[in-house]
DNA sequence: CTGAAAGCGCTTACAG
DNA sequence: CTGAAAGCGCTTACAG
């Protein structure tokens, strides 16, 4: 492979000025770039991060840990595929500036995050991301403090720096857009009442009731925990059959992620309910490959994956330039776009 | 941060041996040993990969570019997460084996590459893969050949070693287990007829009814095009009703992929056929966000991604190994697994 | 089993 | 606007 050194020769100059063609750092006279670059183009010059990372001692490597905190998939999380969208918010920004992403996918076996952390320690990471799979809260293994830490989707005791989805907000607006639609026997599957998630969203909903003068009636709220995995789909149909037995039952089911949405259409069906004409869906996380597929396509809740890497990875690039350090306990919270689609009907 | 030389002062030994304690390249005293291992932990010393990289030559780093094939999600393939599984697999095998994948998400913008490209060349990668999100046939763009490169569900003209779903095996195996059930009339919602999966899939339809002395009846094979796209919701429609209106309707609806079972449930169930009483429905991908939410749950053949990337990642390995370079024209064809679920009746 | 010297390919710090 | 010298932190190639 070609060198500076053969750049150089070949341009008849010096290789610190095949440099400053290459950086930019210092004025340089026009012909003198020219033969520079003719000479690169001619030998195919690509320069070599490692030199170069082992004289200015910049790397401009960042890493970002994931699947690290999953429990086994669909425990809550949705299978750990959309936080995928968050890797890849985080990527086009950093690229964007220059930075290149080193990623480490545990899989989930929290034992290989010491090793996984020193390789990217050798590579000598300038920050580092951890990304969850599902709005958790962590505690940090000491293994794994760096400088320049961003947690997405997590967040810990001593606040580190985080990036959060608003799911308290999330459901307030979705349930608010309800209520707007006339709704107001409000049907709600829960996500198991250990997620931080659930804690935040039943906020949201008492929350949007108490503002539109409706009683909370506990008897429409039911904890759905792990309906969405299979095994547990007679407990759900036993919840929507409850509901749907209520003196005054619900004219919309609000579910607590899109997996339990699929489920509520089945349920529904096969108990003869037409949706949304006689019953409406509601879901949340606007999981396209679920939301736009179903039919009727799902009214839900963006969980904003997306721009909440993008969000995170601009904090990240203000701490490193030095801009701004983002203090402890600094939290970002992203907003989620209400999907409205066809599953909920205006009454 | 310490290098090799504080490590070395600590112990009393020159660096070399402490390199000899790290690589284990050369035997080293016990008690030399112990000194030098007691001098990186209490220096928390943690090797500079830049400088190893500089004077071995080696990097250990191996690219991936991914997203790059894509058209607009859902235009066939399954909106480009499952391929995550190929990245998972990839990356699993090679960190056992001590080398360190760096991902590039092109996020479907084909014009990227080269760039990105760049960016791997400068960190001197030994080898790289191109992961699409379907099988595909592509044509590589010049700026992209590089030596070691492995193709991961894509293939081209040039024989380029690859890995590939072997999706007439898994058509035939799947079209074989509806007929082992006394299924004799087998609807079929095929891919867009552009996709190399719908030309291979046919392929074992045809050949699995013609084992079984079954005639080809091209009444029940309906283009379902771009059926699983919210916007030809009607055209499925109309294509379901047309099967049922046969004079021998098919007693399975055989689906292109999981969305479109999601679909058809949605249709079928919208006209009263009871799924799978009235009507059994078969998909392809094993999309398990899909397959195992819907109720009833979904029978299914997998697209083996996982496999396919830990195959391509031993394949590289082979290579880098200098074992055996994989000859021009090597293709490895991963088998999925039907996963046999609720969907399907027993005649 | 151990060490001294040199060099990988850049950029830094100076000098002009 | 340009260049000569040195050094980043390792491992290679030798020598003992």
């Amino acid at each position: 492979l070609p060198t500076i050194y053969d750049v150089a020769r070949t341009a008849g100059v010096s290789p610190k000025t095949v440099s400053r063609v290459m950086n930019g750092d210092a004025p340089v006279n026009a012909k003198t770039r020219l033969a520079v670059e003719e000479a690169m183009l001619a030998l195919a010059y690509v320069p070599s991060s490692a030199a170069r990372t082992m004289r200015s001692q910049r790397t401009g490597l960042v890493g970002l840990v994931t699947g690290a905190f999953s429990g086994p998939p669909a425990e809550g999380g949705a299978s750990g595929l959309p936080d995928l969208q968050i890797v890849q918010g985080i990527q086009r920004v950093l690229v964007d500036h220059g930075l290149t992403l080193l990623i480490t996918d545990t899989g989930g076996a929290a034992d290989l995050i010491p090793q996984r952390m020193r390789t990217l320690r050798e590579h000598r990471i300038e920050g580092m991301f951890y990304v969850a799979d599902h709005h958790l809260k962590i505690a940090l293994p000491p293994a794994v403090r760096t400088d320049h830490l961003v947690l997405v989707n997590a967040f810990d005791r001593e606040g580190t720096p985080c990036v959060l989805p608003d799911d308290e907000w999330g459901q307030h607006a979705l349930i608010q857009a309800l209520l707007a639609r006339g709704h107001r026997r409000i049907g709600y599957l829960t996500l198991p009442q250990t997620l931080v998630a659930h804690r935040l969203r039943l906020v949201g909903y008492r929350r949007a009731l108490e503002e539109a003068g409706i009683a909370f009636d506990p008897a429409l709220v039911v904890d759905a925990d792990r309906a969405g995995a299979p095994e547990e789909r007679g407990l759900l149909q036993a919840a929507v059959a409850r509901l749907m037995a209520l003196p005054q039952p619900p004219s919309v089911l609000c579910c607590g992620n899109d997996r339990l949405a699929v489920a509520a259409y089945g349920i529904l069906r096969a108990s003869g309910v037409a949706v949304p004409e006689q019953m409406s869906v509601a879901g949340y996380d606007d999981y396209r490959v679920i939301s736009e597929t179903l039919y009727p396509q799902l009214t839900t809740m963006e969980l904003p994956y997306a721009r909440m890497g993008e969000a995170a990875a601009r904090m990240m690039l203000a701490d490193l330039r030095g801009l701004e350090a983002p203090a402890e306990g600094s939290r970002i919270s992203v907003l989620g776009e209400l999907r409205w689609r066809d599953s909920v009907v205006q009454l």
